[in-house]
RNA sequence: GGGCGCGUAGCUCAGUUGGUUAGAGCACUACCUUGACAUGGUAGGGGUCACAGGUUCGAAUCCUGUCGCGCCCACCA
């Protein structure tokens, strides 16, 4: 018994723990079950990603919703997987060939060759996040684990594909889009980011051409742009249709520099006259609001940068090749030359960027595959009539306002490593396939090269995981589709929960899952957002090593508020490991009493008995209306609060009254007590640290060989007597102002103090002379003597004024009678400031007549009571 | 430019529908290795709840404004 180690070992407990539950199948759900399904679907982490604190966050609370779950008598699907990352996978494996040497671009493999290398890398690396999770304790159903590229979930990425195809809703285009130079592929609106940037506001003079063709000297209008080199691309000068200074201008031409071009000046409404000048400049092939005027004014499109940021050849000979950032310097410095940059002047502005990539993107005009967005209607119905709920509420605002005006997507992708696009084109006819299987003769026809975007298969993963497509109906499907909770970051609310909700009631006609709740961001100590680039995150592994899964668990929880950022530091983590720890040794304090074994037995029952299991029963009533409202962290803190403040910090200094004394009944209850408050505290905790509550539910003989997982979650157990509990709390009043004495005298801890009580009424006096033994356990005393009334301390003597009475804690001749005096003063002028302010409120008649009755007579109550204290203090020193 | 969130102890944060003396952890001070636990115990110090108005008998809490910080959305070059 008493070999169990002094600390907890989480790693002796957590890996044993983990094999035994996957042995036994606990995690793996059963569609035939008649018990009430639950389900969350994990958000796929990247198929070659490692866990970071992101993950550690979100997974935890997953795993918390369905533990709880499965104690409360669910069926429970927590179905795992990982996704195929286009972008990014594919960004990775070809950086690495590079460096490897094995390749300078990807042609050099090409698509297959590339593609198979990619896959080799997902077989190597792939899989390291699910074996990270596992660590974590996460309880997921790893016999349905799924991945984005499987052959299931594949083909129905394509049934989905045909399907809004044939309804008309996916259709090819030519179309300005955010282009990757980087990646060289096309990205969403989503996946690009606005920047701040500090940059410069060129104003170029463009000289003016007469009415006769020739260029007129000294006349000129004036452009300014941030982005010089896509003047070479020019193709008009615009200016707003009401612009009384250019009115009269419209038609004519500039001369464009440089190209030696004459290009039209035309009115278009987009032009803002107060900004600048008024005049703009038109690049239709490289500016989305350019590329606007140009079709409405007809202009040509001339292409001066490549799709690998490089200019073109027509931007002349003097900048082809060159890069567009490089271009730019060159072309100012030679507009400078010429006389023609009229001023430079810094200027902040915001650039797209690309979100993988991290360099400017770049608008550019390309044949790409889009997307009407499916069931908008129906989807910002679900969520503004709360048929879909968001934690915390609010971000409700952000999805329906982004729904409220999407465009199209932009679904292709110039990549190799993901779905690709399931259409083919007639090598003679030009004509179009679309289909799931591709066209009979496959020789005569060229399948589009382009892949999907990452996010036009993961909107699908809610069902396609279940197996939607091609085994339509399956088992598992019909028992847990629509899913209960999603847990995700509010950083995907537009690439991935939004779609997800157009698309469970696009393809199954209902909704994906219930309620959304979106967790914090994961912040370093400065507050940045933690990630791999900035190296400025954790290990989580490392942090398991050192404070245990549960210990990580707890601790990231207690400082997890619902739905705010959450700065992170590891000391929080020491926390939970203490607190496991604290669990653990109460525990054994327990175990070293002897095996379980009786009930409650009611009519035992002492005032710290009924007031630990009164609080017991608000814990548990406490937790479980904190988890039924997603809030975590209160719930964690109530525990917290439960568990070391009420129960090990006072029942079990109390309990060893009963303990160490000669009546075996009484042990027996304590011990009973006891039992009941751990078995519930360990089902309490165990969603939160499911391994040391798994150990302890064992080694304190609950379990009967059956895991803690499935055993019932806590109600309240009736056991305790609520109006006990303010007695007690102040009879525990009473030891700390005893303990307050002993502390101000300097009496060690250890040693054994005399205390003498002056109780407010004899009965009182005879209750505490009831309770004698745990008030000398407490308060470490050798007698306590109760005097009642008669009570005639010797002046001098240390001592206070509790609501119960007063004490005195006797010292032979080791005190300053000066210096008590002095400290029984300063409490006084405390008290009589107190009295001050409740005597203000009871003298403002509006407060009287118009407060609740109760609030009043509770202010009139307490004023009496202090009262009291004064008087009895001012005896002390008279 | 629009929207959202935040400003409470030295630090990180709780604080439900307004109502005792505004809480916790860490850090700090003093005493203590007492037979569950030093990853611990006991006691203690520390706050003008960003600021200014307003509503109310009563405001950290509700309203308005100001300042500061953060995030999201937006085609002013």
């Amino acid at each position: 018994m008493t070999d169990i180690p002094k600390a907890y070992e989480a790693k002796l407990v957590e890996d044993k723990w983990y094999q035994d539950w996957l042995a036994k199948g606990h995690f793996t759900a059963n569609p035939k079950s008649a018990k009430p399904a639950y389900c969350i679907v994990i958000p796929p982490p990247n198929v070659t990603g490692v866990l970071t604190m992101g993950h550690v966050l979100n997974n935890t609370l997953q795993d918390i919703l369905c533990r709880r779950k499965r104690m409360q008598g669910f069926e429970v699907l927590w179905l795992p997987g990982t996704d195929h990352a286009g972008i990014a996978t594919q960004t990775v494996v070809e950086r690495t060939l590079r460096k490897q040497g094995v390749i300078r671009h990807r042609n050099d493999l090409g698509r297959e060759k590339l593609v198979a290398k990619i896959w080799e890398w997902k077989e190597k690396h792939g899989g390291i996040i699910i074996q990270q999770l596992k660590k974590l304790g996460c309880s997921c159903d790893w016999s349905r684990e799924r991945f984005t590229m499987d052959e299931g979930y594949s083909k129905a990425v394509l049934h989905c594909f045909v399907d809004l195809y044939k309804k008309g809703l996916i259709y090819r285009g030519k179309r300005m889009v955010n282009w990757c130079p980087v990646s060289q592929t096309t990205l969403s609106d989503e996946e690009v980011i606005m920047k701040e940037v500090q940059g410069e506001l060129w104003h170029f003079k463009y000289p003016l051409v007469s009415e006769q063709g020739t260029v007129d000297s000294g006349q000129f209008l004036v452009v300014a742009t941030t982005r010089p080199e896509t003047m070479l691309g020019d193709e008009a000068v615009a200016v707003h249709p009401n612009d009384e200074r250019y009115k009269k201008l419209v038609g004519r031409k500039v001369l464009l520099p440089i190209q030696n071009k004459q290009i039209p000046i035309i009115a278009d409404a987009l032009v803002d006259p107060k900004f600048g000048t008024g005049c703009v400049k038109v690049t239709p092939a490289h500016d989305p609001a350019d590329y606007e005027m140009a079709q409405r004014h007809n202009l040509p499109l001339t292409v001066v940068i490549g799709p690998d940021g490089r200019m073109t050849e027509v931007a002349g000979e003097d900048f082809e090749e060159m890069d567009r950032l490089e271009c730019r310097e060159s072309v100012v410095e030679k507009l400078r030359l010429d006389g023609l940059l009229l001023k430079t002047e810094p200027y902040m502005h915001n650039v797209g960027y690309s979100e993988r990539a991290d360099v400017p993107i770049e608008p550019r005009v390309s044949e790409q595959w889009f997307l009407k967005y499916p069931q908008v209607e129906k989807s910002l119905a679900a969520v503004e009539q709360g048929d879909i709920k968001f934690y915390p509420e609010r971000w409700s605002k952000t999805y329906t306002h982004w729904l409220g005006n999407i465009r199209d997507w932009a679904i292709s992708r110039q990549l190799w490593w993901g779905h690709r696009i399931p259409v083919w084109y007639h090598k003679q006819t030009g004509e179009v396939h679309c289909s799931v299987a591709g066209p009979a003769d496959p020789q005569n026809w060229e399948q589009d090269s382009d892949v999907l975007d990452t996010w036009a298969s993961s909107w699908l993963w809610p069902f396609a995981t279940m197996g939607r497509w091609p085994e339509e109906e399956s088992a598992t499907l019909k028992k847990f589709y629509p899913t209960t909770d999603l847990v995700t970051g509010p950083d995907i609310i537009f690439f991935w929960v939004a779609r997800m909700i157009m698309a469970g009631y696009e393809f199954m006609g209902r909704k994906p899952f219930s309620n959304v709740y979106f967790t914090g961001i994961i912040r370093d100590a400065l507050g940045r957002k933690m990630s791999k680039s900035l190296g400025n995150s954790p290990d989580p592994l490392d942090l398991i090593a050192k404070y245990g899964a549960d210990g990580l668990r707890f601790g990231l929880m207690l400082i997890a508020p619902q739905g705010s950022d959450i700065l992170f530091a590891e000391e929080r983590m020491e926390v939970g490991r203490n607190f496991c720890n604290k669990l653990w040794n109460a525990a054994r304090l327990r175990q070293m009493q002897g095996v379980a074994g009786s009930e409650v037995k009611k009519e035992l029952l002492s005032p710290d008995d009924h007031h630990v299991l009164a609080k017991l029963d608000d814990c548990i009533r406490n937790v479980s209306a904190s988890l039924d409202g997603y809030k975590f962290n209160e719930a964690a803190q109530t525990l917290y609060g439960f568990f070391w403040g009420e129960y090990c910090d006072w029942y079990l200094e109390v309990s060893k009254a009963a303990l160490q004394g000669t009546d075996a009944a009484l042990k027996a209850n304590a011990c009973a007590v006891m039992d009941t408050v751990l078995s519930n505290v360990l089902r309490l905790l165990h969603p939160f640290a499911p391994f040391i509550t798994e150990e302890l539910w064992h080694g304190l003989g609950f379990a009967q060989n059956k895991t803690i997982q499935f055993a019932e979650w806590p109600k309240p157990t009736g056991l305790g007597d609520a109006s006990v509990v303010e007695w007690v709390s102040k009879k525990y009043a009473l030891v700390v102002a005893g303990r307050n004495l002993r502390a101000e005298k300097k009496i060690a801890p250890g040693k054994k103090a005399n205390f003498k009580v002056q109780a407010k009424t004899p009965d009182i006096a005879a209750r505490l002379q009831q309770e004698l033994p745990t008030l000398r356990i407490l308060l470490n005393a050798e007698q306590i003597e109760f005097d009642g009334a008669d009570c005639q301390s010797p002046s001098g003597t240390p001592a206070a004024v509790a609501e119960l009475g007063s004490i005195f804690m006797p010292l032979e001749g080791l005190v300053d009678p000066a210096a008590e005096r002095k400290r029984i003063e300063a409490q006084l002028v405390k008290l009589a400031k107190e009295i001050e302010a409740i005597d203000r409120k009871l003298a403002n008649q509006d407060f009287v007549t118009k407060a609740p009755p109760a609030v009043v007579a509770q202010q009139r109550t307490k004023r009496e009571e202090l009262q009291r204290q004064q008087a009895e203090l001012q005896k002390l020193i008279d």
